[in-house]
DNA sequence: GTTTGACCTAGGTGTTACACAACGGTTCTA
DNA sequence: TAGAACCGTTGTGTAACACCTAGGTCAAAC
């Protein structure tokens, strides 16, 4: 089948199936009539493998190391359960760092509900943003925002 | 003073003070004998107000803009509340996706817990995440997992 | 027979906020 | 005065695609 096909019944758009194609995670024979990227059912099994592994977080480099353990006859199953349970932790750090990021948002959003607009005077820029006393857990500790960088 | 004494105040990187500088977020002088940034107070008030923008969610776009607004001589706080209450939900919901993924990395790795590692044949890749089931929500409805998207 | 519209190809760009490497010049220090 | 430590610019890499360009292919309608 041809890659809007093969996206058709993956449900996926058929740049993502282009996509997976140039990096490998799935092959395709050509039509030598008209040089259109042919793909069969194994390439279906694996694009659907790879939406499910998409769905309990892997990336797509960790799936190309799956895929490769498995075409390579070892079983990936060890590997599988070493980076999920490696990543796990890492997600909840995530969820509270953007837990507190809305807790910080709201509490900014409230404290500035009786204040008013200011102009720039050379001095501030924003004053919301400049008087806002930062969140509950106040002062300088080095608890300071983890800036929102994804993880490691 | 130089790049990286302007970071060291700041507690930043000097990469992330020519980042920005790059950006036009803070502005420099040069040292007529060698070239060299040279940056005031004005810019180290500047580089405090970015990174209590930042922890506050913003990013470096929409600081460009609260600047120049304030460069401008306008206040920027309108614009400030606004995207402030419009990200909140967003981040609100990434929030809930993140759960639901650690809530599917979690049953998954339960119900593992007691499946063996299995080979590849040829018509698996890896058994655990094939003959997983997807979670509690079963089926297929269109809830399928949101695949990390970031936001819109 | 041709035009239309849907599809295909490869390659390049844009997204975020920097980090890092390379290369060459400058300044500080032992 | 040598070498360390710093400065400059430029280019690359990061994740997972989306989108665009520019041009070739295909089936069916006219």
């Amino acid at each position: 089948m041809k890659v809007s096909e093969l996206a058709k019944i993956a449900d996926v758009t058929s740049e993502t199936v282009r996509h997976y194609t140039r990096l490998g995670l799935i092959s395709a024979s050509r039509d030598p009539n008209n040089g259109y990227q042919l793909y069969d059912d194994n390439a279906l099994r694996r694009l659907r493998f790879i939406q499910r592994a998409r769905t309990l977080g892997f990336s797509l480099k960790e799936i190309c190391n799956i895929l490769a353990h498995s075409d390579h006859g070892d079983s990936p199953c060890p590997l599988v359960r070493d980076l999920l349970a490696t990543r796990l932790p890492e997600i909840r750090r995530q969820i509270a760092e953007l837990e507190s990021l809305a807790t910080r948002m709201e509490q900014a959003l409230d404290a500035w509900s009786d204040m008013p607009d200011g102009a720039p005077d050379g001095h501030t820029i924003c004053q919301l943003i400049e008087h806002w006393n930062t969140p509950s857990a106040c002062c300088s500790n080095d608890s300071k925002a983890p800036a929102l960088t994804p993880s490691k």
